[in-house]
DNA sequence: GTATGTTTCAAACAAGTGTTTTAGTTGGTG
DNA sequence: CACCAACTAAAACACTTGTTTGAAACATAC
């Protein structure tokens, strides 16, 4: 558990474990509360319904996230156009990632679970909800490859940085289930860490292609 | 609509459409009957269960392009090893899958976001089910791509594989989306053959790295 | 036509859902 | 101590869910 135990932390963290592993539409309010050992109705007291609490759960991380990457991103706006390399950008994307499992364990493999699950969510709902809150320093991000790779057209950057996209969250979603397949297949042990740093040259040479 | 118009086939119409659009535990029998213009109980009397619904519609999808994919597979084993580039192999997936689009519109977006929500579904049971029933048809591929790149670690080629399948999968499961900010920003006309043949450098680059 | 097996239909069922309500319990402040 | 706000607790509410039931309609064979 973290920080301070109180009541709203523990429905927090049963709720961000139990939709990445189940999703939302199957994850009950009362599975929640019954993991976090609290009241049926505190979620709606604390939350206001269901899908505040959804929204509560990805702010949790996003604000996190963000306000790194945001950091890194100011850096290296004042970075001249040719150290802008696809995996120097990738690093500023991937660094704040990592650290996230700092503060909470296994927490990069539900953040992207539930990324994963956003994205594909009824009718997008959920993904407006965050690239309105959040797409900005995305937006930011894309500006910075633009300058890197002047060479490619604005429309290229913008699919190959979906495809990155779909690769991370594909990847790190999945992430438990095929660690166990690669460990078992080619007995050597992996760690999120490893699995991103596999994947970073396999990322630059698209985007540089 | 296809083939007969008989009530099954009403049904898995239905349900396709509306399992990718909404996802599955969403979409209530009641919503699917109503758009099939059938009976509620049919469903049950048809398929048994909802989930057994759902598996009928991923087998009506998976048979068509295995099927094809097989075949294009059984060419490409006999080829020497130099002729299994990464762009020939490539063509031996994309190649059956738009032409899922020929017998039904707009099949390969509805499957690709299907198999988007089977990946991240409930404890992988849907996962199981297709990897159990057409998991052999994506080994054989393997073995390919192992035959093609023997520089590369049976690992490496494992994870990239992966990479790619999510690039796939995430960007045409959203590529309804997609298409319209692209299109807005940079005004021109796209179709799901467009999208993927602008992938398909980045993978291509990416497998070889 | 009668009989038989298949398919449709409307209605009901039991179980589970998010939310609200109302009462009770805290813990600090004057 | 009394008071008030913040919080917790148990129960009920209204509603939707997948599934089952039993009767009606249909088609096909003898």
């Amino acid at each position: 558990m973290s920080s301070h135990d109180t009541t709203q932390t523990k429905i927090l963290d049963a709720a961000e474990f139990l939709f990445a592993e189940r999703g939302f539409a199957e994850t009950s309010l009362r599975t929640i509360t019954g993991r976090a050992k609290v009241n049926l109705a505190s979620v709606n007291y604390h939350f206001g319904s269901k899908k505040s609490l959804i929204q509560a759960v990805f702010d949790r991380f996003l604000q996190d996230f963000t306000q790194q990457l945001s950091v890194r991103l100011e850096q290296l706006e004042q970075e001249p156009a040719d150290e802008l390399k696809a995996e120097t950008l990738l690093a500023a994307l991937i660094d704040p990632l990592l650290s996230l499992n700092t503060k909470r364990p296994n927490a990069v493999s539900i953040f992207m679970r539930l990324l994963g699950r956003a994205y594909a969510e009824t009718q997008g709902h959920l993904r407006r909800y965050v690239t309105e809150r959040y797409g900005h320093v995305l937006v930011r991000f894309t500006l910075l490859f633009q300058k890197g790779y002047p060479e490619l057209t604005n429309d290229q950057i913008f699919w190959r940085l979906h495809y990155m996209l779909g690769s991370l969250i594909f990847t790190l979603a999945g992430s438990d289930a095929l660690r166990q397949i690669s460990e078992a297949d080619f007995n050597r042990s992996l760690e999120v860490k490893d699995v991103i740093e596999e994947m970073v040259p396999f990322l630059a040479a698209g985007m540089k292609a």
